[in-house]
DNA sequence: TTATTAATTGACACTAATATCTATTTATAA
DNA sequence: TTATAAATAGATATTAGTGTCAATTAATAA
């Protein structure tokens, strides 16, 4: 009821994995690493393969990859894509006609809160996001680590 | 997707209705004073009635009041009426496992707005949205306006 | 007591976000 | 060319928030 979305979150688990080798990945083996629901991230990582964050590609070893480098990656960016260009438009108290002209009560505050959320999500790339899903000690143990790429099958 | 809820934007503007003479009045005047759904209005009235905050009387005769004056009904006491006490916990990135031990990049940050935001709805007091509400032009129009209480049929 | 009134209660739609499943498309190995 | 692999697309299920409706309960005038 107060926050971003639940896509947010399984985007930034999922894109913490995917950023520790930069190599692609199948998103069934991202979902097992992050531990989201796997047919959920697809429709995720769709999202950020349209905004260009991610790239994809089809068929036998195929899979996705981030885009750029990690600190290149911002949160602002995966918020916008997953949750749109707007997710922190409109009045706080949900007033219709709330605007500079007619401001409610708490218009001039969550105009600023709001921006400084934004700044602060612009200003944090995915490379702090590592640091903390490393503490939760699976990451180097998947198939999305460097030892573990998305290899073909054995021919 | 970030903000308040619906309920809370509905509770605002009834309240503020109701705010214009401190009498009772239906909950159907109120809802077309505020232009808010009346069915839904009741159910916003019975979590402000359960938190104290309003008082109703049942019958012929009977309505919706608020509990106290204007100026001593918080904006946060609202919000915790309809959303809940937990409105404003949780990860601003939906990590289940954040904490002050673990944190995500966002963690300390949204620690100290999350806070000030509620501190924020706790100082601002519903008269305080009064002014916010005349400025609609409908308020001294309806029958919630203080030459219009709510009178019984006449008899 | 009886009728009337308005809040209360519970059951039922509607919508968006979340989540799953199947079919299709695309790319590559063979 | 054929078979296979994996993303993509589309249909459907689930849940919570939103919203409506009808039956019930409580209060008061008569």
């Amino acid at each position: 009821m107060f926050g971003l979305s639940q896509g947010v979150g399984y985007a930034v688990k999922a894109m913490a994995c995917l950023s520790e080798d930069g190599e692609a990945h199948f998103v069934r083996e991202v979902a097992e690493c992050a531990q989201v629901p796997p047919a959920y991230l697809t429709k995720v990582f769709k999202k950020l393969v349209d905004a260009g964050i991610l790239t994809s590609k089809r068929g036998w070893a195929g899979g996705t990859r981030l885009a750029c480098a990690p600190k290149d990656i911002t949160l602002l960016a995966i918020v916008e894509a997953i949750d749109g260009k707007d997710w922190n438009r409109g009045c706080l108290l949900g007033q219709e006609f709330c605007s500079d002209e007619r401001a409610c009560p708490t218009h001039e505050f969550w105009k600023v809160e709001r921006q400084a959320i934004a700044e602060k999500l612009r200003h944090i790339t995915l490379a702090s996001c590592i640091e903390f899903e490393r503490k939760r000690g699976t990451l180097g143990s998947c198939k999305c680590a460097p030892t573990g790429k998305a290899s073909p099958p054995p021919s």
